[in-house]
DNA sequence: ATGACTGCAAACTCTTTGCACAACA
DNA sequence: TGTTGTGCAAAGAGTTTGCAGTCAT
């Protein structure tokens, strides 16, 4: 069985628990969002699908996001700011850095101990999924523009 | 010297610093945010400020809101989800959890070491400032509504 | 056959921009 | 007095909603 086709029985397996329908347009995203190396905007994942299957629309990306999202095959990412929410296939959570100049989200891996997070949650009643580190400041362009500025090249 | 006048001349004195002007707004703004026991939207903290300086316009609060993450005196809380912009006063960088289903962001205390984050940010040629925790999942009260339509009262 | 799902268009929320006037330095 | 900063109005980006028609079951 190939890889895709083991993550289309995953979807279809999970929207039968459920009494919800099989549609070409879920099983379409489904596959471009896992298909994709990084998290990527509504518009970023419409974009990729389309081809795929004409006529597509962003509202149904929208709520098949949300659908996807409460089926545990897509999250969304943590960020800072009023950009496009970013979203990306479930592999294990993993940290994230934000720029506070230009809003760019990265993603970082960082070996950190957040069980004492999810806890604290857990014990104020919430009931937690997950849980990863955002790092904030300046990404590597605008560190270097900043410097450029302060300091400008001879 | 009062609470409120110190954070006045820390704002003041980080205006001078830069060449820029100290105005009402500014001011009236600064004291709003510091007042506040967790993290506000623009409009929550246009409200808050307009009565102590009428015609205070969004537009200004924003561009302040921009300055003062600047100056170091507000950050942006990190959130999941396509609402509004949660900024809250500068102290110390803390955890947040945010709800997956209706997007609340709550403040959240857990002792993690975060320094293999930043480290790892810092290597990565960004110029990191901060780092903290986001935990995500169901708030108590979608937590609860959700347990109620699996299990009914009776 | 029937109800869930989709596509289209329009509404909505939040944020940013453009420009004339006000006010700090 | 010369800019910088503000307020107003309008535009823009991103997301959500309403509804008629389509398609999975």
């Amino acid at each position: 069985m190939t890889d895709t086709a083991a993550q289309d029985e995953l979807l279809i397996a999970r929207l039968r628990e459920r009494g919800l329908r099989v549609t070409a347009q879920r099983l379409v995203l489904h596959r471009a969002i896992r298909g994709m190396s990084e998290h990527a905007t509504a518009e970023e994942i419409l974009t990729t699908a389309s081809p795929l299957l004409p006529n597509l629309s962003l509202p149904t990306v929208y709520s098949t996001l949300e659908l996807l999202e409460e089926l545990d095959l897509v999250r969304r990412a943590p960020g800072i700011g009023s950009g496009p929410v970013l979203y990306e296939p479930r592999p294990e959570p993993h940290g994230h850095f934000a720029c506070r100049r230009c809003g760019r989200v990265e993603d970082l891996d960082a070996d950190v101990d957040l069980g004492p997070a999810v806890a604290a949650a857990g014990a104020a009643r919430m009931a937690p999924d997950g849980a990863e580190v955002v790092v904030t400041g300046l990404c590597a362009q605008c560190a270097a523009e900043s410097a450029a500025v302060s300091s400008p090249t001879p």
